[in-house]
DNA sequence: CACCATAGCGTAATGAATTCA
DNA sequence: ATGAATTCATTACGCTATGGT
């Protein structure tokens, strides 16, 4: 029982590729002799003017807090098309009064962004789904035991008034896989997101969980 | 106002509380205005050299990536305790020749990424319960058409020589609630992962997912 | 009350590896 | 096969909220 990986990477992680020994290019140099996109470390344009919302005076930091307007309009284009290309950069850059870099910078960590929320949505997506074929296999689970009964009875009655026997009783028996066994019949209905995890492995959670969770959902995370 | 995170946060507060004892001891040597753990933006100079990867730099270390020795020892104590009290920070922070400030930050990074990670996981846990219950639905299917099939004969050789019935036709119809419509049986099999938020939702994604994906995974997004 | 450190969150920015034209 | 742009992972910063002395 591997509950750590092995079997089931996601396709969204990176490979291992572990960052020990490499030859480590030099890949850049800071009298930009790059190409038109490349700078150092932005000596922090001028968002300036505009101290809208929350009046945060962010004249120099060395970090930019990008304004209202400038989010926006980024925000717009990211809605268009989330690729930028060199124009459609350079377009911005101007526009904005931002360096191409930063727009680039800006798309790439919109991107990023894009995607773990995606993930949290394609998992709350995933288990409503399993909420529900949950329900419907505890529903066909009785079906077939109801099924079950059914016959048996109707057997006993034509055992009981005749001699013929199309089906027997080997028939029945075999043809179950899943498990269905007569009692305890919602056994597995209990399958709820909540305890998937302590079911599948994860028994030894190293580090506690203390704040993930909190929520009804708390499964036991058990470190990555 | 903000586009950003809109309807689900998952909102996950600390639950206990944190034992930290107070005795903080000022440490720094420069001169902030800031607290105790603000200094102001931390310098950046010039990267310039650094050419071997593995080059313990401690010391100067102006700018990014902390070596492989200090990840290392930052990554053991994370395993031993995720929180951080003020000792071992400082501990660790003359242990490794990290401004303090770094510890902490690298904690929280690091509480942070473990968090995403554990959604990760969690996802393909229940992608794989999912499949695994998606099966168990369809034999489950399969058996109750079976199982009708079988009821429906019996039912006809009784009734052919017999004239007496215990089970009507109204009852059988009845029982089914989920879905096994005698013909295009396996019509709900399709409900793999890969399907499922094309059909709960998201049918409409704006921006093409383009990268996300690539791979068999491929779900279309729909941006957030 | 204020003060102050810290946790969490969002996000800008950097570095290394990878991709691609 | 070189270099530009992109991805991934990481480091860092600002902010708000909270707890505790």
């Amino acid at each position: 029982m591997e509950w750590n990986n092995g079997s089931l990477t996601p396709k969204l992680l990176s490979p291992p590729l572990l960052h020990h020994q490499s030859s480590y290019t030099p890949c850049y140099n800071y009298n930009y002799t790059y190409n038109l996109d490349h700078f150092p470390v932005l000596e922090t344009k001028k968002p300036a003017e505009e101290s809208v919302v929350g009046g945060v005076d962010q004249k120099n930091k060395n970090k930019t807090k990008l304004s209202p307007d400038q989010l926006e309009s980024l925000e717009r284009r990211f809605q268009e098309e989330v690729k930028l290309d060199p124009d459609r950069k350079m377009k911005l850059s101007k526009e904005l009064g931002l360096q191409p870099r930063q727009i680039a910078i800006w798309f790439q960590n919109r991107r990023a962004r894009w995607k773990t929320k995606q993930l949290q949505h394609l998992y709350d997506t995933l288990k409503q789904e399993f909420d529900t074929i949950s329900n419907q296999k505890h529903t066909l689970q009785q079906e077939v035991m109801k099924l079950r009964t059914m016959l048996l009875l109707r057997e006993e009655a034509t055992r009981n008034h005749q001699g013929s026997m199309a089906y027997t009783d080997e028939e029945m028996a075999e043809s179950t896989s899943v498990g269905v066994r007569s009692s305890t019949n919602n056994y597995m209905y209990n399958n709820k997101v909540e305890d998937l995890v302590e079911i599948s492995g994860s028994g030894s959670g190293p580090p506690p969980p203390f704040w993930w969770g909190a929520e009804e959902d708390a499964h036991r995370p058990s470190y990555p």
